[in-house]
DNA sequence: ACATAATTGTACAACTATGAACAAAAATCA
DNA sequence: TGATTTTTGTTCATAGTTGTACAATTATGT
C-alpha cells in the first residue's frame, strides 16, 4: 500500500521504489560497494546488478573501479542523482508525514517496541515443526 | 519476513501462501466466485486463474458452474482441502500466537486503532504532487 | 427481437525478484 | 611461488504478479 503510493508519487520523478532505495543510501553512503548495497538492502547482489544500469543510463549514478581491489565497484551519486535523490526523498516525507501526522511521539515509540518485541517472537518461532528451537525443555 | 516464516512453515503441507490465501477464504465463504475471490484478496482475476489450477490439481478444491449463470465458476473445498486448510491455519495461528506472546490485548487495540489512522491518512494523501486532494482551500 | 454494453474467467506478454552457475580478482596456505 | 578457496559482480533460468486483450455469457436499452 505503502508502495503504491509512494511509487505513483515517484512517477513524476521517472524512478521507482526500488531506485529510491538504492539513491538515497548512496547518498549517506557514499563509495559503498555493490555487495554492502544489497547486504543494506536485504536484496541479492544479482538485484542490485540489474536495477544500477537502470538509474547508471539516466546519469543518477557513477560506478567507478576500487583502486586497490579490482573485483569491487564502487557507486556515487552525480550531481542530477543529488538532485533527484533529494527530491524523492521529500517526496517520501511528505507521505510518512502526512501518514503519522495523527500519531504523536509516544504512541510512534510504543508501536515501535511493540513491533520490535513481535519481531523477535517471529524470528525465534521455529517452522521446521520440529519442535525445537527455544522450547527445548525435554532433557 | 512473516512470508518467509510462514511460507517455509507451509512447506511441510506442500502448499504456498498465496494457497493457504485461498483455502482460507474458501473455507469460510464457500461457494464463492473467482471474481469476489480475487477481490476479497486484493488481487487481480488472472492472479487467481493462474493459482486455483495448482491446488485443483492437488484435489483440495473444485470448481463447479453456476447453474444460472454459466461465466461463473463457484469453488468448493474437498475433505481433503479442509483437512489441509485447518492444518495450515493451525501453523499460522502458531506462528501468530507466538509472534504476539509479548502483546498483550490493550497493546494489540493500541496498535491496531494507530495502524487504521495511518492507513486512512495515507489512502487520503494526494499522490499526484497536484496540491489537491483534502487540503483544498485557495478560492 | 436485436444491437450494444457489461461481466466472468482465461491466455499471454511484461516486469520484478531470486538463486545458481559463472568468470575475474584477491586472499589464504603450503 | 603455486594451488586452493573466497569474494565480487554478472548472467541466466525460474517463479510470481500485473495489466491487457480476448471469448463466452449475461444484462441493458430501444
Amino acid at each position: 500500500m505503502i508502495h503504491q503510493k509512494l511509487g505513483r508519487a515517484l512517477a513524476r520523478l521517472d524512478i521507482k521504489v526500488p531506485h529510491l532505495d538504492i539513491l538515497a543510501n548512496l547518498y549517506r553512503f557514499e563509495g559503498i560497494s555493490q555487495q554492502d548495497l544489497a547486504h543494506k538492502l536485504l536484496v541479492g547482489r544479482s538485484n542490485i546488478s540489474m536495477l544500477l544500469p537502470q538509474i547508471e543510463k539516466r546519469g543518477l549514478i557513477e560506478r567507478r573501479k576500487d583502486d586497490t581491489d579490482k573485483r569491487i565497484l564502487r557507486l556515487y551519486l552525480t550531481d542530477k542523482g543529488r538532485d533527484i535523490t533529494l527530491r524523492a526523498l521529500a517526496i517520501e516525507l511528505e507521505l510518512i508525514e502526512h501518514s503519522m501526522s495523527t500519531t504523536d511521539t509516544d504512541e510512534c515509540n510504543f508501536v515501535g517496541e511493540i513491533m520490535q518485541r513481535m519481531i523477535r517472537q517471529m524470528e525465534d518461532w521455529d517452522d521446521t515443526g520440529q519442535r525445537g528451537a527455544s522450547g527445548m525443555n525435554e532433557g
